[in-house]
DNA sequence: GAAAAAAGTACGCGTAACGAGAACTTTTCC
DNA sequence: GGAAAAGTTCTCGTTACGCGTACTTTTTTC
């Protein structure tokens, strides 16, 4: 059992290892040490994480393969964006012809490369950075 | 948080401590003291559990209300392909930022075209199709 | 390119709490 | 009513946790 996607979803929102521990009221060696696998969370904790992160505890444990299952009520589950980056289980189809695990990583790349080049034009143009 | 549910799932199955810590390979003792809150399991033991009795550690731990979710994939929501060429009414998100209709747009030109030149490939191979 | 700052990693210590066995109490069965 | 099954509680030895500190690496700033 390993706790590889505490890092992805930390990485995801482009949290520090010291903001995630502050918010989660532990020191960051605690919480890296859960990250690394080093240490092993309680209870308590991966709740907590859970909760930070918006996913379920499943989620965390590997159990699932879909963070927002029932984090949010499943119902109208178009009002949540479906995250393409981590693979969702989830079918898209073009023409009715059903698309491979391929095609994702292809369009995940394509965007990505995309937004990078488009960063590189804006740091060229002295544009105000956040 | 008290794992209540453990006792509960267990009535449900008319099993006995004895029999439950058996199944799991830990001390009846162990398994008592989680019931009764005297202990917290670690991990390892919440997932064994949660797989024992066909549920979701989230349940387990009183985050959801449903026993049977994402145990069983839940409902035909993701049975069904979200046909992408229609643009239906679903966000899509890389990396937590949504995907606009142009992004999408190129995404299934991009398919499309591929598949023309798929297309073309195999008449000239004159392959078996299936 | 160098220095500073930020981020990430690893170690050691004191302590909390875990897992289990044993002994006990309560409930069920005959 | 006694035996068996089931459930509960206590104690001990051991494990591993949470944290602070020090270190390394990466990023940012000038």
């Amino acid at each position: 059992m390993n706790l590889n996607r505490l890092m992805a979803l930390r990485k995801e929102k482009s949290w520090s290892l010291q903001y995630v521990s502050d918010q989660l009221g532990m020191a960051k060696s605690t919480y890296a040490g859960y990250e690394s696998g080093y240490r092993r969370p309680s209870l308590e904790a991966i709740t907590a994480m859970a909760d930070l992160f918006e996913t379920s505890v499943d989620y965390i444990l590997g159990r699932i393969p879909d963070p927002l299952t029932h984090s949010h009520q499943s119902g109208p589950t178009n009002e949540e964006p479906i995250e393409l980056s981590t693979f969702p289980d989830v079918t898209l189809s073009i023409d009715d012809i059903n698309l491979s695990q391929d095609d994702l990583c292809q369009f995940v790349a394509f965007i990505r490369a995309r937004r990078e080049m488009e960063q590189s034009c804006l740091k060229k143009d002295s544009a105000l950075s956040n």
